[in-house]
DNA sequence: GTTTCTTTCGAAATCGTTTTCGTGTTGAAG
DNA sequence: CTTCAACACGAAAACGATTTCGAAAGAAAC
């Protein structure tokens, strides 16, 4: 029961190794009898070539292997889905780790999946990544690497993104249109690349509405979690009872705000309109409906594999191609919290 | 920059393949002089063994593959996460792949992974599984094959379950002591054995404690969705007003009702009370808090790698030993929605 | 009949590691 | 001075597929 091997092909063909490989291979130096011959005994038994064998010369392995930093997170969970469906289609395999927004882990992964000899990494950076080394080592050994959602400016790698900024400000926009003047921000941490830029976009929306900047109104959310959410909500109306609208970095410390505005019965969104980012499944299940900024995660993971493949095809080729940005399109979804 | 192999380090230090390859297995006819100056410099030039080339002679991969039914499904993806960490401790690689609730995809994916010659299959069958066959194709190869949560009572395999008529019935339980007698159930599919153990379980505690089970108020959640829920306390509340109580086969279902409720101010949980069943992030989250089953997902994932890596160890050392069944601890998490 | 192509096939090297089975060198025992 | 372990090391055969190169056989050309 266990795998046939070519030998075995071989042996009950009366034919040679090479040419039971060659036919299956479709090599012209095959008649086209012999062909059909092993293509059906092939057929019959089931013959699959072995990967490793086959590894071992050609030096493909046909697994990518993908680091995202949180795993049982909405987002994630749907580009590492987009990723699986284009990979399957490629006959690519997966290889998921997972670095926990840890740096140190982030670049331990990156070590297994090179002595894996992956064709592929595919990533998002942790929040706590503050340098390439790692990054390094992956495009010195010339292997294709693609980041998306989370990436790095510095390193020249091909990515897929969304405009973070673009979208923060439309966000912030929204609230400004809906009559609010006084809007917090529950920004990320301090590193990632993506809460800057909505935190910029943020601010850039004040400024074209000509809306003071206030620092103080800006809560930092390094966990990005309900609790700090909820927190923040809480110190909001204990101690600035002026603001009336809040954009956070992500739905989930919206949630917590929606989930403490409601406890304590504060009106969303008249007294307090909340703004998320991401569109978990989540926000359109609680009440209110959370509005926030759609992120289209299996189209990203689509175009992430996608870039990957076209970045190996390059290099097989020897072709040396300028790295791509792909930035995806987000969309406005407005619900009840605004 | 690529990689190096035994031959580069033998020629550097002038010994033959052999003798490296056994001083970093720490065979003992090797001087520990010599094994300490390969160790030295296979530390120096950070050398790795090719995984792909080792295959070829020990027939271990270190890879396991896992088959989800789910992807971006919060409990799968802490079963995933429980797996993911046990196998690094083991260094093992996880290859993940998605069976999107289908049977032939699962055939399908059953069979890439026997391809890549994985050393051990984790999986949850799909709902719509019917036949064993492609199960049977796993066990014969004599490969470890372990189930979590969906799990086949025909197969003979080791499985990580919990006992999903117990919680069903504490569940059901608790609605009862609660003052409730009018119980709806939100039952899932007909097929898989979780969705029909809930189900007993909820028929288990109205018999036992007197109530009379009423068929017409048992409404089946093919998609497991939200929007079904959502569906389904509207016809309750439209067509069947005695109902005081929702006992439903997971959070989803059981949230969708939540959001209909609320939306038309029926008092959660003096009018109609609801219960979930896994205990997502988000049954928290919302408002009121869901009361709901705890499903403990990454333990769960932990334990499916450790009965594996039980199993291969046995099958190594050629011990045929018992599978084995365990049933992991749920608990009935209490907030205001019941 | 001899030469020159095609066509069709197979031998053998290769990928990098593991492992079996020798071989040569010591030192100690007789 | 033999004999025989014990010790350290290496040659070589796997594992299974791929690919280069060469060879045999027949067809075509002269």
């Amino acid at each position: 029961m266990s795998n046939l091997t070519l030998k075995d092909i071989a042996k009950t063909l009366n034919l040679s190794i090479t040419t039971v490989s060659k036919a299956l291979k479709d090599y012209p130096d095959v008649s086209a009898k012999t062909k059909e011959r092993v293509r059906a005994y092939a057929e019959e038994v089931n013959f699959t070539p072995n990967a490793y064998a086959a590894f071992l010369r050609t030096q493909e392995s046909k697994i990518i292997g993908v680091i995202i930093p949180r795993l049982n997170h909405y987002f994630f969970s749907n580009v590492l889905k987009g990723i699986m469906k284009a990979a399957e289609e490629h006959s690519y395999m997966v290889i998921v780790l997972n670095s926990e927004e840890s740096y140190e882990l982030e670049q331990k992964q990156v070590d297994r999946l090179l002595r894996q000899n992956v064709d592929g990494i595919l990533m998002s950076i942790a929040d706590s990544t503050h340098d390439l080394e790692h990054i390094n080592k992956i495009t010195k050994q010339n292997i294709p690497l693609v980041f998306f959602d989370k990436y790095s400016k510095l390193s020249n790698c091909s990515s897929v993104i969304i405009n973070d900024q673009n979208a923060a400000f439309a966000a912030v926009e929204h609230l400004i249109k809906q009559g609010k003047k006084n809007i917090a921000h529950f920004r990320g941490p301090l590193l990632p690349q993506n809460s800057i830029d909505r935190f910029l976009g943020y601010r850039k929306a004040l400024d074209h509405y000509g809306i003071e900047y206030r620092k103080e109104w800006v809560f930092r959310c390094d966990d990005i979690s309900s609790d700090e959410g909820y927190a923040y909500a809480k110190s909001i109306v204990e101690k600035h009872p002026e603001i009336d609208a809040i954009f956070a970095v992500a739905d989930m410390p919206a949630i917590g705000a929606i989930k403490y505005l409601n406890e304590q019965k504060i009106e969303i969104p008249n007294q307090i309109a909340v703004m998320g980012f991401s569109n978990w499944k989540i926000a359109n299940l609680i009440t209110p409906g959370l509005s926030t900024i759609n992120q289209p995660g299996e189209l990203m993971g689509k175009k992430a594999f996608e870039l990957f493949y076209t970045e190996l095809q390059n290099i097989k080729k020897g072709v040396i191609a300028e790295k791509q940005i792909v930035e995806l399109e987000t969309d406005l979804i407005i619900r009840n919290s605004t």
